[in-house]
DNA sequence: TTCCTTTTCAAATCACGATTTCAAATTTAT
DNA sequence: ATAAATTTGAAATCGTGATTTGAAAAGGAA
C-alpha cells in the first residue's frame, strides 16, 4: 500500500504539482484530478503513492518546510543590520512569499490558507512552521521595542505587522476586480508593486511601534 | 417556482438560519441540510423558496446589507469627536463585528469570507457594501492625514488598519489552539479582549500614520 | 363543501470528486 | 530469460450534498 520507491519520478511530479495546486486553491478546493493532470499522472496515482489526498497534502507541507529550512530568505536576516533595516527586509521577503509566484512562495501560501481554513496540517504548522517565522519577527520587534521577544506587546505588534502583509494575499480577488493593472496574468504581483507595499508597511509599522518602547498593560489573563 | 408569499414564515426562518450558517462556515462549506435543520424546515424548502443555494445566499447578503444600512454602529461616527476618537470608535466597532456573535456581526463575517473566497456576491459587495465602510474609514484617515479621502496614501493606511482587525477573525482557529482561554464556548471573543485589541490597533495605527501627514510617493501607475 | 392555489414532506435523483479495482505494462532480481 | 515486485491506466464504485419529484397537507374563495 505504501510507496516502494520514495524517489519515484511520478511521486515527485505529484508533490510538485500538488504544492502548486494546493497553494493556489487551498486543500478543499484543490481537485486530485487537477493535480494528476498537471503531474501527467493517472487519476489513481495519488492514492497509490500517498494513500489519500490528505496524506499527499501533509507530505507537501513537510517537504516544503524542509526545503525552506535550507534557504528561506526572510529567515536569514543580516545580523549586523539595524533593527529598522531588518524589519524592512523581513516585510519585503514575507510579502514576496505571499504575492509572487513559484516554489519559494508555496509554503507561505499554504500557511496563510491554513490560518483561514485549518486542516490536519495546522498542527504540524503550529509546531514546526510558525515558531521559526514568529521567532524571527519577535526578535526584530523585541529589538525595536527594547523588550524580550516573549512580551505580550511584542506579540501584538507582530500580529499587526504580519496582518498588513497578509491582507494583500487575502484580498487578491478584490484587487483583481478593482485594480487589475496591478496583477500579472499569472496572478502574481509586480515586483515594483511589492516593493512599494513593503515600504509602506515598514513605515507604518516602524512609527506604529515607536511610542511603545516601554512595557504597558498586559493581555487580560482570565477568560 | 418563485415564492408567492415573500413574508412567509418559513422563508424568513430560512433567511435567518442561513445568515448564521453562512457567516460561520462560508458559502461553500455551509450545508443546506444544516440551514433547513436550524430553520426547522424541510430539506426542499430552500429550493422551493429561493430556487437554489446561491440565490438564498444572495438574498441573505442583500437583506443583511439593507438592515445594516438602518443601524450600523461603525457607520455612525460622532461627527464632533476628534479624529483620534473617531478612529478608536471605528476600530472597536469593526473588531466587534468580526469577533462577537449575533445578527449584527453576520454581514461583516460574510464580507471577510468573500474577500478570501469570492462568490457571485462579491460583485454586490464591491458595489454596495464596501464603499460605505471604505468611505467612513477613508474619511477618518483623511482627516488624520490632512489629505483628501481619495489619496493613495489614505487607501494604504485604511488597508493597514482593516487588516489588523481582520487578522483576529482569520486566525481564530490558531487562537483556539494556542490561547483557548480567550475564546468563549460560542466561538466569540470576550468583550474585554476585544476592547484590549481595539486599543492596541488604534495606538499602533495612530502612531503609524503620525509621520505621514504629508503627500509622498504615489502608487506605481503602469502594471 | 368543492375546487384551486400554495406549501410541506419523504424519498428519489443528480453531480461531482475521491477512492478502489484489477488487468496490463514495466521494472528488478535472480 | 523468467518470475516476482512494482507501477500505471481505464473504468467502476462510493460518499456527500444539492436538487427534483410527486404525493399529501393546508388555506382560501366560490
Amino acid at each position: 500500500m505504501p510507496s516502494y520507491q520514495p524517489g519515484s519520478d511520478t511521486r515527485n511530479r505529484l508533490l510538485v504539482a500538488a504544492a502548486e495546486v494546493f497553494a493556489e486553491q487551498g486543500f478543499r478546493h484543490a481537485r486530485v484530478s487537477d493535480i494528476c493532470l498537471r503531474a501527467q499522472a493517472n487519476i489513481a496515482a495519488v492514492n497509490y503513492h500517498f494513500g489519500d489526498k490528505e496524506s499527499l497534502y501533509l507530505a507537501v507541507v513537510q517537504k516544503l518546510d524542509e526545503e525552506s529550512k535550507a534557504d528561506a530568505p526572510y529567515m536569514q536576516i543580516e545580523p549586523n543590520a539595524s533593527p529598522e533595516e531588518k524589519l524592512n527586509t523581513f516585510i519585503r521577503e514575507f510579502l514576496g512569499v505571499l504575492l509572487k509566484t513559484g516554489p519559494s512562495t508555496w509554503l507561505g501560501k499554504l500557511m496563510a490558507r491554513e490560518m483561514m481554513e485549518p486542516t490536519a496540517a495546522l498542527d504540524y504548522m503550529i509546531e514546526k512552521v510558525i515558531p521559526p517565522v514568529d521567532g524571527v519577527a519577535r526578535g526584530i520587534v523585541g529589538e525595536l521595542l527594547s523588550m524580550p521577544p516573549e512580551a505580550p506587546l511584542v506579540q501584538l505588534c507582530v500580529s499587526s505587522i504580519l496582518s498588513q502583509c497578509m491582507i494583500y494575499f487575502d484580498t487578491k480577488e478584490i484587487a483583481l476586480r478593482m485594480r487589475p493593472e496591478l496583477i500579472n496574468p499569472d496572478r502574481s504581483y509586480d515586483p515594483a508593486t511589492i516593493a512599494f507595499l513593503a515600504e509602506h508597511v515598514t513605515q507604518f509599522s516602524l512609527h506604529g511601534m515607536q511610542s511603545m518602547a516601554v512595557p504597558v498593560a498586559d493581555m487580560p489573563a482570565g477568560k
